[in-house]
RNA sequence: GUCCCCAUCGUCUAGCGGUCUAGGACAUCGCCCUCUCAAGGCGGGAACACGGGUUCGAUUCCCGUUGGGGACGCCA
C-alpha cells in the first residue's frame, strides 16, 4: 500500500517553527515509504478558507519556508478553497442522508448557552436543540448553518500511531458546524473531504488536532467513508512550558533562517525534537530517510531550547564547504560594511574560512568573525583591541614591524618564527607580542591564528594595517 | 469548569522487568592543548515526581495522587 501523507497549513503570515516540524515528519515518512517501502507521497494543502487571512504573501511565506528546508511536495500544492462547491456537496449529502440538520441559533444565542454551561460547570458545548426540531419552527430572516448530527452514545477510539489507544465518550462529541450560514465549508468538514478524496493514508499533524480527529472521524463515519491513520504529535513548548507563541519570540522558520541557521541544521534539530534513534544526534537526511518511523516519537511535550539548535548548526557549518559558506555570508558582509568592502574580500575569505568555520554558531557570528577580512583600510578597532595595543605593545609592535616585513615568502611559518625569535630576544612571552598583532590586524582581541591570518592578508594589507596602528599612536 | 493527553539530569532524550552504582547530547564547572577565541581531548556535578499494588525482582506493567500541557468557535 502507497502511503499518502500531506502537511495542511494555514496561511498566517509565516511557517511557525512547530508546522515545519510537522511538515517534516510528513515528509520523512512519505519519503521512507517510497524508498524502504511500497511507495510514499507527500502532498501539501493549503488552508485557506478563511479568506481574510488568506494572502498571497502569506502562503508565499509557508512555500518558501517549506523550499529552504528543503521539503518538496509531489505534484501541486491544493488550494482548499477552490473546493468549497465540492465540500458542500458533501454537507447536502450528509443532510439528505439524515447525518446533518440545519440549526438556526443565532451567534448570541450559543454564546449564552456557553456562558451558561460555563457557569453552570457544564461542559461547554452546542446542546443539540435544532436536531430534533422541525424547520417549520425556524424563525424568519436566519440563514441556517448545517450540522452534523453525531453519534451521542459509545465512545470514539483512536489508535494513534504515536499516543496508542485513546478514547472520548461521544456525549462529549457536539455537533459540530459543517456548512456555515453563508454556504461555505468549516475547516472541520472541508479536511475530512479533502484528506479523503486525496486519499491520504497517514494524518500526521499537532496534538492540538487531537480532539479534531475524534470530531472529524464521525463524519468519515456517517459517510461511510475509510478512515485514515492518526498519528498526533506532542507540541513544542517554548521555554516555559507553554505551546510555543509569538510570545515566545522567534517562531516563524524564515526567522532562523535571518539569524544564520542553516536549513539542514534546523530540520535536524527538529527532527531530534521529539524524535530518537538512539543515541544519535547528528543525523543526515538519507540517515533520517532511512531511519525515520512513527514508533520512535515521543509522547510528552519537548521545550525549543536555541543554545542546542546553536550546537547542532555549529556542527552543520563545520561541514559544510568553504565556497558554499562564502557564498551565504558575502551577502551579509556586503550589506554591513556597506562602502566598507574591501575588492579583494572574497579570495580572503576564502583562504581563510577553514579556520573561521571553526569558531561560528550561526552564520551571522561567522560573518561577524570574518568582517576584518573583508573591511577596507582603516580597520575598526573595539574596546578591547584599542585597550590592547598600550605604549608597551606600540612598541614592541614598531619593533617587529620590521622585522616582519624582512620575511622570506610571507608565510604563516616563516612570520611565527621571526615573531617567536623576536619574544625570545627580548624576553617577552609570545602572547604578548601576539595579541597586539592580533589586535592591530583585526581590529578585536578574538580571531584564527594570527600568523594565518597574516598570510592571507598578504604581505602589504598586513603592514599597512600595522602601520595604520604605529600612526596613529603619534 | 468539562474532556483528552503527558511525566528519566536545567533542556532534548536512551531505556521497551533483572544488562541501571540509569547511558548520550546541549548547557554548566574543572583540566589539557594554546598567540586569543573556538574546535578537540579528558574529567566533575546533575534525573527515574509521590504513594499504592503486580512480580522472586520495577525506571520499565496497573491504579491513584500531584504536577504539567492541550482542546472546548458559523478560526484553522
Amino acid at each position: 500500500m502507497t502511503v499518502v501523507t500531506r502537511f495542511a497549513p494555514s496561511p498566517t503570515g509565516y511557517l511557525h517553527i512547530g508546522s515545519a516540524r510537522t511538515a517534516l515528519y510528513n515528509w520523512l515518512f512519505a519519503k521512507h515509504h517510497a524508498q524502504y517501502g511500497s511507495g510514499g507521497r507527500f502532498l501539501l494543502r493549503i488552508e485557506d478558507t478563511d479568506r481574510q487571512r488568506s494572502t498571497q504573501q502569506a502562503v508565499d511565506a509557508i512555500i518558501d519556508g517549506l523550499r529552504w528546508l528543503g521539503l518538496d511536495w509531489d505534484g501541486e500544492a491544493l488550494s482548499q478553497f477552490s473546493r468549497i462547491a465540492r465540500h458542500a456537496e458533501v454537507a447536502h449529502q450528509l443532510l439528505a442522508a439524515g447525518n446533518a440538520y440545519k440549526c438556526y441559533c443565532t451567534p448570541e444565542e450559543l454564546q449564552e448557552m456557553r456562558d451558561a454551561a460555563r457557569r453552570a460547570g457544564r461542559p461547554v458545548r452546542y446542546d443539540g436543540r435544532w436536531r430534533g426540531r422541525d424547520p417549520a419552527e425556524a424563525p424568519k430572516g436566519v440563514d441556517p448553518v448545517i450540522r452534523l448530527k453525531a453519534t451521542t452514545e459509545g465512545e470514539t477510539v483512536i489508535d494513534d500511531l504515536v499516543f496508542g489507544h485513546i478514547t472520548v465518550g461521544n456525549d462529549q462529541l457536539d455537533d459540530m458546524v459543517l456548512l456555515r450560514a453563508d454556504g461555505t465549508p468549516t475547516y472541520m468538514l472541508a479536511v475530512v473531504v479533502d484528506d479523503h478524496d486525496s486519499e491520504i493514508t497517514h494524518i500526521i499533524r499537532g496534538a492540538d488536532h487531537q480532539r479534531n480527529s475524534f470530531r472529524q472521524l464521525q463524519i468519515y463515519r456517517a459517510q461511510g467513508w475509510q478512515a485514515p491513520l492518526f498519528a498526533h504529535l506532542p507540541l513544542i513548548h517554548g521555554a516555559d512550558g507553554a505551546k510555543l507563541s509569538k510570545r515566545h519570540g522567534a517562531v516563524g522558520v524564515e526567522t532562523y533562517r535571518e539569524e544564520g541557521f542553516l536549513p539542514e541544521a534546523l530540520c535536524n534539530y527538529l527532527l531530534r525534537l521529539g524524535w530518537s534513534h538512539g543515541n544519535d544526534e547528528i543525523i543526515s537526511r538519507d540517515q533520517a530517510i532511512e531511519w525515520f518511523g512513527l514508533d520512535a516519537v515521543g509522547r510528552s511535550a519537548a521545550r525549543f531550547d536555541r543554545d542546542k539548535l546553536a550546537s547542532v548548526n555549529g556542527h552543520y557549518i563545520r561541514q559544510t564547504a568553504d565556497a558554499a559558506l562564502v557564498d551565504l555570508v558575502l551577502p551579509r558582509l556586503k550589506a554591513s560594511l556597506k562602502g566598507g568592502f574591501a575588492v579583494d574580500a572574497s579570495t580572503r575569505l576564502m583562504k581563510g574560512m577553514a579556520e573561521l568555520k571553526e569558531r561560528a554558531q550561526t552564520l551571522v557570528e561567522l560573518a561577524d568573525n570574518a568582517a576584518f577580512y573583508a573591511h577596507t583600510r582603516p580597520l575598526p578597532m573595539d574596546g578591547a583591541a584599542a585597550k590592547t595595543l598600550d605604549t608597551a605593545a606600540r612598541s614592541r609592535l614598531r619593533a617587529l614591524r620590521d622585522r616582519l616585513a624582512g620575511v622570506d615568502g610571507w608565510s604563516a611559518a616563516g612570520l611565527e618564527k621571526a615573531t617567536r625569535a623576536y619574544a625570545e630576544g627580548t624576553a617577552v612571552k609570545l602572547g604578548q607580542v601576539a595579541q597586539p598583532l592580533r589586535a592591530a590586524l583585526t581590529g578585536g582581541t578574538a580571531s584564527p591564528g594570527i600568523f594565518d591570518v597574516m598570510e592571507i592578508l598578504g604581505r602589504d594589507e598586513s603592514l599597512g594595517r600595522l602601520d595604520d596602528v604605529l600612526a596613529a599612536a603619534k
